[in-house]
DNA sequence: CAGATCGTTTTT
DNA sequence: CATGAAAAACGATCTG
């Protein structure tokens, strides 16, 4: 089977949309943007002329010189609305002014902006009349080889969030009578995909026994996790130095990212010999043979990503082709892809075996790919409330 | 007015 | 000159 056939049995097949949840949140949101938008005394916080009005020119408030537009303009983004909110409560002449909750507002208008008109309305729009909802999935849809998803792209759903605009979002989606919902994920895929390309000592033995590679880091450099995982997300992105220090903030960035180095020492080598390799060639070359040329041979930065990225979704696909030839049955239905991720319509009363059957199928990469490093996935219920 | 671009949000 | 990957999609605004 090939994937073009597995994908056109997901678009066919689609997911169930719970209707009450969805309309009941675009109620609710709609009702919240005019409230909002009256408490902001008419500024659109769509607006960015708006908010410049407001915040600049009637509120008085400062410019922030590291929160510009890429055009140079002040961004009002949720990072410069968090320091604008930080400069509102810490200054009393703001504090017992009108505006108090003005940055909060914005921020609770531009999320229930985006989670209604992406999602919940999207979903509204497009569900069929048997309550599936169905995207549109490109095989070609980016330039690293990854599918892209369309109308709606359910690949940018929001997690489950502590955010009252898409703390919902999951219970859109239900399962069939008798079935539920569950999503497995190979975790941290393209770490180890380094691993195995690098060959690093310390992390194919973290992975090889199966433990946390971030309690492995943790316990290693001496870091939180959320430094931790900011650190190497930019490392596997190819940023640069300054943009390192820019993002890890105070603290002693260059000792972390020299420890960060040390510990990762083989793949800090084999990703500047991709980048070498990549430079000269002007392409990059995946473990399927599938190529990415780059669109500036005198910048080969992308290379290490794209390798990363564009191989592991090489991974994902070839274990969706086993999947489908080995697991997919009217009881067990691949329904989406996420990525890194499947996500599985389950006959309930068969569930426990068929998780151990897609996980011991799905991580079976050595099939297509040969690795000393283990492609593990890990499980996770859609809907936990469904009893 | 149509189409392009900007700014913002969300995901892996 | 500066540089963090890949995307979708909305509304507002700019351009021809």
């Amino acid at each position: 089977m090939q994937n073009i056939n597995i994908f056109r049995v997901m678009e066919g097949r689609g997911v169930r949309i719970n209707k009450e949840v969805v309309d009941q949140e675009i109620a609710y949101g709609e009702g919240r943007m005019n409230q909002l938008r009256r408490e902001l005394n008419g500024y659109n916080p769509l607006s960015h002329k708006d908010l410049k009005t407001l915040l600049i020119d009637e509120m008085k408030l400062p410019i922030l010189p590291d929160r510009l537009t890429p055009a140079g303009k002040p961004s009002f983004d949720k990072n410069a609305m968090k320091d604008y909110e930080a400069i509102l409560e810490n200054n009393p002449a703001y504090a017992n002014g009108p505006w108090g909750s003005v940055a909060s507002n914005i921020l609770e208008y531009r999320g229930w902006h985006i989670t209604l008109s992406l999602c919940y309305k999207k979903f509204s729009d497009l569900v069929g009349p048997d309550g599936r909802l169905r995207c549109d999935y490109w095989l070609h849809g980016t330039k690293t080889g990854r599918t892209s998803a369309h109308d709606p792209n359910l690949q940018q759903i929001p997690k489950d969030g502590n955010k009252i605009w898409n703390r919902n979002i999951k219970r859109a989606f239900e399962a069939d009578e008798g079935y539920v919902l569950l999503q497995v994920d190979f975790s941290q895929g393209e770490m180890r995909l380094a691993t195995r390309y690098a060959k690093q000592p310390n992390l194919t033995e973290t992975f090889q026994w199966n433990r946390d590679m971030w309690g492995d880091m943790i316990a290693a450099l001496n870091r939180p996790k959320a430094q931790c995982k900011t650190l190497t997300y930019a490392k596997m992105y190819g940023a640069q130095r300054n943009k390192l220090r820019l993002i890890l903030g105070g603290d002693d960035p260059d000792q972390f990212i020299t420890d960060w180095e040390a510990y990762h020492d083989r793949i800090v080598a084999f990703s500047n010999k991709v980048y070498e390799v990549a430079k000269k060639r002007g392409y990059v070359r995946y473990w399927t043979g599938r190529v990415r040329h780059l669109p500036d041979r005198r910048d080969a930065r992308l290379a290490f990503n794209s390798l990363l990225q564009g191989g592991l979704a090489e991974i994902v696909k070839s274990a969706m082709i086993r999947l489908y030839n080995e697991v997919d049955n009217p009881e067990c239905r691949m329904l989406l892809m996420v990525h890194d991720s499947v996500i599985f319509e389950i006959k309930r009363e068969y569930l426990e075996q068929y998780i151990t059957q897609i996980k011991q199928v799905m991580s079976r990469v050595e099939d297509e790919f040969e690795t000393n490093v283990p492609f593990d996935v890990e499980e996770e219920m859609w809907g936990l409330d469904a009893a």
